[in-house]
Formats: C-alpha cells, sequence, structure tokens
DNA sequence: AAATAATATATTGTACACAATTTAATTGTG
DNA sequence: CACAATTAAATTGTGTACAATATATTATTT
C-alpha cells in the first residue's frame, strides 16, 4: 500500500450531514485495521485476535464458564464454541463441565496458557507504538468509544 | 446514561498501564456493536453491512472496477469477489470485464441498485440516533479513528 | 412424579476477513 | 517476437460473527 498519505475523505466525507455515515466505516476500518496490526505480533505465539481476548479474559478471572466469557466479549456461544475447541486443542486451556450443573462448561488455563500471559506483555506496547497516540489520546478514544458501544446496546431493540 | 446493566470496567480496566489493550477491546466491541445496531434495519433492504458499504462506495461513483473498491474500503478481492457475486445475484450490481483491460472487472449499479439509495436514506437517522451521541461528538469521534487508522496502516509494515 | 419451562451449550448454515495460491491478461526486456 | 515479470481477479482454506435450531440438564408447575 505504501503511500498512505492518500487523501482521506472516507465515504461521503463531503456531505458534512453524512457524520453518522462517516463514523460506522471509520470504526470499522479502524477496526479491521487494528485486528491487522496485532495478526503479526500473534501469529508468533500461534493465536488469533479473538481467541487472545478469550485468553485476556482467563487470565484476569480463570475458571469461567462459557456464558460469563460470552457476556465479558459481548460474543457468543455459536462462536465461542469452536473458538475454545481451538484453544483446548492448542493445549491451552482446558473444558470441562461443572459437576453442580452439568449444563455449564467451565473454561480453564493450562500451564501453557498461563505462561503465555508473560510472553505476551511486549505484544502491548508494540500496539501502542503502532497507533501513535499518547496514553491521553488513548484514554479519551477508549472513553468515547465505550459509551458509543454502551449506546449502542442500549438502543439495539428499541429501534 | 441510565441502566447499563453490568459495570463496564472494560478489560483489565485496574492496570492503568493497559490503556492500549482497552483500547483495542473497545474499539473491537463497539464496531461489532455498530454492526448489529445496522443488521435490522439493512435486512429489510435483503444486505448485510459489508454489502451495505460496496453499494455506498457506487453510489458515489458507479462503474468502480474490483481493485478500486478494494482499495476505498481496505478490503481484498478475496472478500470482495464473493460478496459482488451475491449482490449480481441480488440485482443490485453488474460484473463485467473491461474491454480495454480484460483482467480488470466492472461494477456497475443496476437501477434496483440505484434505487435502493433512497430507501437507504432513513437509516442514517436511525443509527445517528441509537448511537445516542451529538453530531460533534460523532464528528470528533470519526476524526480520532481516521487518525488512528492511518496511523496503524501506516506501522503495518514496521513491527 | 410427569409435564413444562427455563437455562447452557452445541450445531448448522450463511457471510465475511484474510493469507496463500492460481489463472489469465498485460507489460517490459532482450 | 519470445519470455519473464507484473497485474487483476478468482480460488482455496481457516477462523470468526451470528441467527436459528437442537440437545441436554435443571427448575417449576400442576
Amino acid at each position: 500500500m505504501t503511500n498512505t498519505t492518500a487523501p482521506d475523505k472516507s465515504l461521503s466525507a463531503t456531505k458534512v450531514s453524512n457524520v453518522d455515515l462517516q463514523l460506522c466505516f471509520a470504526l470499522y476500518s479502524a477496526s479491521l485495521s487494528m485486528t491487522k496490526t496485532y495478526k503479526p505480533l500473534l501469529s508468533k505465539l500461534k493465536l488469533t485476535y479473538p481467541q487472545y481476548l478469550v485468553l485476556l479474559v482467563l487470565w484476569e478471572k480463570d475458571g469461567m464458564t462459557v456464558n460469563s466469557i460470552s457476556e465479558r466479549l459481548f460474543s457468543d456461544s455459536g462462536t465461542l464454541t469452536p473458538l475454545l475447541k481451538r484453544l483446548e486443542k492448542l493445549g491451552m486451556i482446558q473444558r470441562q463441565r461443572a459437576r453442580e450443573d452439568e449444563r455449564k462448561v467451565i473454561i480453564t488455563l493450562t500451564e501453557a496458557g498461563r505462561l503465555l500471559q508473560t510472553e505476551s506483555t511486549n505484544v502491548h506496547s508494540q500496539i501502542a507504538c503502532s497507533t501513535g497516540c499518547t496514553i491521553t489520546e488513548l484514554q479519551a478514544l477508549n472513553n468515547q468509544l465505550i459509551m458509543l458501544r454502551t449506546n449502542l446496546i442500549k438502543n439495539l431493540n428499541t429501534v
């Protein structure tokens, strides 16, 4: 792609009224760009970005059920089940039914899964570097995105 | 911001140093939430969000090649080719090889494809409403996301 | 206790996202 | 002109994203 200094008009930037439309595309393309940035870093750990997100959750709190991971990541079982099976096949986690309620599946980190956390520490800093933003800018953007997400989810069924 | 149910700690919000990590997840989940918001509105038009993005591009400039659409949307042929074939099957576009260079495929809107633009006008306003943000806020967020995307893409091969 | 409802996960099917490879057409070079 | 290099799409294969449905387990109700 080389030339990144091309004029960024985004979609329909000429019409000022279409800020909503512009924002949606900016959000979409920025998210994809972020995934592309993560890809080479994570592929060294044999992980995809969504798999990495699951591990982040487990590093914070091990032994969660599929459902609680799902709520944390705004994901669903149709996505998580096969993803978790791949993580299990990779030897990063273990899947086992809860004894007190056999509908629930408990996800536990393996030794290898726990060790990955240390290996992944320098991933963060490289990402932060690639954003070209200051901590303050990242923090501001983070807050706005959380607000946006909260509003969108709140209004999901009201449209 | 009334009832947002669960407290939003995002991922690892406890560690202030992980702003980068938080931002990545906020971006990811906000983008997915946006797609979910679009879904019911677009399904009335029988479209998916990526298909809608292609139509937005064509409404702005008809008769583009696959490659130019690809650059505009930060997408690639592996994604676009099947997507465009579906849009063709839906009767929204036509795909034809360029006469002067038969490697290129020209994408042209059909009458039905052009007419959809009018039908989609109220989609924007409903999205803007769901964001719960003011025009100024949307504009600011848009600018920051474009900056972020530009930086990420610029640094893609430098990591 | 049997029937019913609710819950948690799994399965199926469609549609991206993207790397890697392939195919076909065009351009460049000797 | 012949032939390698380049370019534009298409193809293949893996991994989500998500709606809809199925299955199994637990809780409730009659």
